[in-house]
DNA sequence: AACAAAAAACCACATAAAGCAACATTAATC
DNA sequence: GATTAATGTTGCTTTATGTGGTTTTTTGTT
């Protein structure tokens, strides 16, 4: 049997039982063990399938795009958000931008009373608003494809009439040299204001976005005060880092 | 059994029965207590339930309120929504309220392709963001209470640069001597722009809202272009719509 | 409020199953 | 026949689960 052949077969199966295991798959197509292992491997990184300990199950149709990027290291910025909200008093103001870790951090705050948020993030805003006395503004703008936040001339308009005590940044690509970077030009013209609205500056990344380049510099970054990452940078980002003038956190994994 | 399939049937109990103990699961699933204990610590960590002294619970679905709002009259809400939306063309520029009238009329533009939309409403601007080439603006401000939209200044500010084709609007309390009414100062002046910021004008009303009076008046009602409702109003208030030379819509109610 | 008993949760360890990686073997392709 | 891709084998590592003992929470009773 071809292996193209095997595989189709296995999505089969799959389909009428809704989960099958490494060692059924093994006894009924005749083939080793590691074999049905490496066919669930493929299948799962093309994403027909769901790879688990022992087997495989049905996908379950899920909103891929933002549900899969959260799980990215979701440790990691779980673990960044915490430490970074421990920056973080009652009663404070905030700019919050718009991603999954800053997100985390979001969640991280929900313990805090009376606070201040500017976000461009609809799931930040929708996390804290409402919540111990806070006060939440959505900064306005073009929803920029579907990340759930919103850019553009409008979010940096807005954003210039407020000033706070703090402003917390997410991360496109971080590397040495020309620091932090982002794919658009919206993007990383909001962040650079961010930057500059806040008395205090952090910038939140996880080890994913190091050593990256892309094609749109942030400005502003002399107004970083914090860097807030979940391992340590190379040797080169941790210097620039200190360059800056700016102290480098690293967060604790979170023990669950 | 894999262990993840295991997780997931934990999943349906739970949600068929609300509450589920670690002896109950213990005894259905065949495995030991604390094999459970893990799976629930697990599923608790990826937020898929409540993790509780002795079992788990359902997590309290976003923000219960907004969701038994939903349930209000939904039928009639859903056909007021296909019936305006069935006044919108491709490619054209809309003002959207927030509510959950408007966001059955959301619902019923997704097939429409190139919307040019402008809308408080966080779950109004997700529906449509994103999709179709649609571009999405959302007007920023303060988050008001667990609607999950935006009012005051920055909104009316931000909404003040942009004339479109059409608006539509929700209502709070409707009646025939007053007209349209709000509860909050600042929905009542939103709306009121709304109304003078669109070529064509609607609002969308279904019968729970009439014969109400809210304390702010929404001003502009002569702007208005058509009402769209689930019932035939009071004779009352159909005259006074009339008045207004508005065109009244009795929206059939949809099957299925 | 203080206490005791029962239940549940937690922890550390043991074991079995599964996964992984390197290498060997076979089959297919040129 | 040489090269490459696919499969199988083997030894080692990781994960999942169960067990027994200890600690914490809950609950009922003074």
């Amino acid at each position: 049997m071809l292996a193209e052949q095997r595989r189709n077969q296995i999505l089969n199966i799959l389909d009428e039982k809704g989960a099958v295991t490494v060692n059924q798959l093994h006894r009924q197509l005749k083939v080793s063990q590691e074999t049905i292992r490496r066919d669930i491997t493929k299948l799962a990184s093309d994403n027909r399938l769901l790879k688990t300990h022992g087997g495989a199950l049905l996908m379950d149709e899920v909103e891929p795009e933002f549900e899969a990027r959260l799980e990215v290291n979701s440790e990691g910025k779980k673990a960044i958000g915490i430490a970074a909200a421990e920056l973080v008093g009652d009663g404070t103001s905030l700019i919050i931008d718009s991603g999954t870790t800053t997100l985390c951090l979001a969640e991280a705050l929900i313990p805090r009373v009376s606070l201040t948020v500017f976000t461009n993030d609809l799931h930040v805003a929708g996390k804290l608003a409402g919540l111990n006395n806070n006060r939440v503004h959505l900064l306005g703008g073009e929803m920029i494809g579907n990340e759930g936040a919103t850019a553009g001339r409008d979010t940096t308009t807005m954003l210039q009439n407020y000033l706070t005590d703090f402003s917390f940044i997410g991360a496109s690509a971080l590397d040495a040299s020309t620091l932090l970077t982002d794919y658009s030009r919206e993007i990383a013209e909001l962040r650079g204001q961010m930057l500059s609205q806040a008395k205090v500056s952090v910038l939140l990344a996880d080890y994913t976005k190091f050593a990256k380049r892309a094609p749109v510099r942030v400005n502003h970054m002399d107004k970083l005060s914090y860097m807030v990452c979940d391992e340590k940078p190379s040797m080169a980002i941790a210097e620039s880092i200190a360059n800056l003038d700016a102290e480098l956190i690293i967060a604790k994994p979170v023990s669950n």
